[in-house]
DNA sequence: TAAATATATTTGTTGTACTAAATATTTGTA
DNA sequence: TACAAATATTTAGTACAACAAATATATTTA
């Protein structure tokens, strides 16, 4: 049957971001980053655009709102980000990034950089283009709301 | 510079990664079928090779043990599949499906097919090779034991 | 203006990922 | 044979994902 082959893409999906995420990971622990890929996503977007509320946050950084609730309970444990009360609409929290945030930022953005190349050895431009054409279709063709 | 572009992808991977399952997961929930996606990866790999290890089946799930364990206790309380010890070496476990469990993977499968082949749509054969040879590139560059 | 509705966030619950450590058993070697 | 090393599995702890429900505040509408 011709679908056949199509069936087992999720398990080549799946296992390339878990071995994505996984390889950032180790590599921030090994280069003593203490805090983890996760973390670093909303860390980097807040440094991209401070005073973010937590919802449009989320949706940037592509998490549910639960789930950044929790990351960001984290960073303020970590004092590297803090949450201030939006005085015109008291049901929002707006997030910035504290000094030692943005310090943190600052001085892992290139060796982040440098650890997410790695992926693309062995690997052109135009494959480049194509990954991200077809990862998008896919997440198009999925995205019905 | 030229990286910048490339900093993203781990992004989309993600994210697309997450939107398969959890549109697979959605699906699922819809027609009723009371199981994750992970516990069906490891229904599927066991349907298709009876009377595994719980380490092989980890391997070909591509989950670690202490996962896979708990994947397993719970297909035991859904009386999807059993433990059993092997008496040659006692400190394996070979699992292997009940009947109930054959009969859940043999009724599900045309319809999970069915619902994983929604992504593909507008996407041709050569994308699907890319596709494959891409992330399978990305996997090994990362793959360092 | 009071009640209904909508919005932003948090809490609770279940499931998965990873690491480290514990347990049981087997194998290799002195 | 006895002891050390290796192997298979489980347990414990932390983090994240998805969903539903709860809470607090705003806005709309009757």
């Amino acid at each position: 049957m011709l679908n056949e082959k199509f069936d087992r893409y999720s398990f080549i999906l799946d296992q390339t971001a878990k071995k994505v995420k996984q390889f950032a990971q180790s590599s921030f622990a090994e280069k003593g980053f203490d805090i983890t890929v996760d973390q670093w996503t909303v860390l980097k977007a807040l440094y991209e655009t401070d005073q973010l509320s937590q919802k449009e946050l989320a949706k940037r950084c592509g998490k549910d709102q639960p789930t950044l609730t929790r990351i960001v309970d984290i960073l303020l444990k970590k004092n590297l980000a803090e949450r201030i009360t939006d005085e015109t609409d008291r049901r929002s929290l707006y997030l910035h990034l504290t000094e030692e945030g943005k310090l943190k930022v600052a001085s892992l953005t290139p060796i982040v950089t440098e650890i997410r190349m790695k992926a693309w050895e062995n690997l052109a431009d135009e494959d480049f283009e194509a990954f991200t054409r077809i990862l998008n279709t896919i997440y198009n063709n999925l995205n019905i709301e």
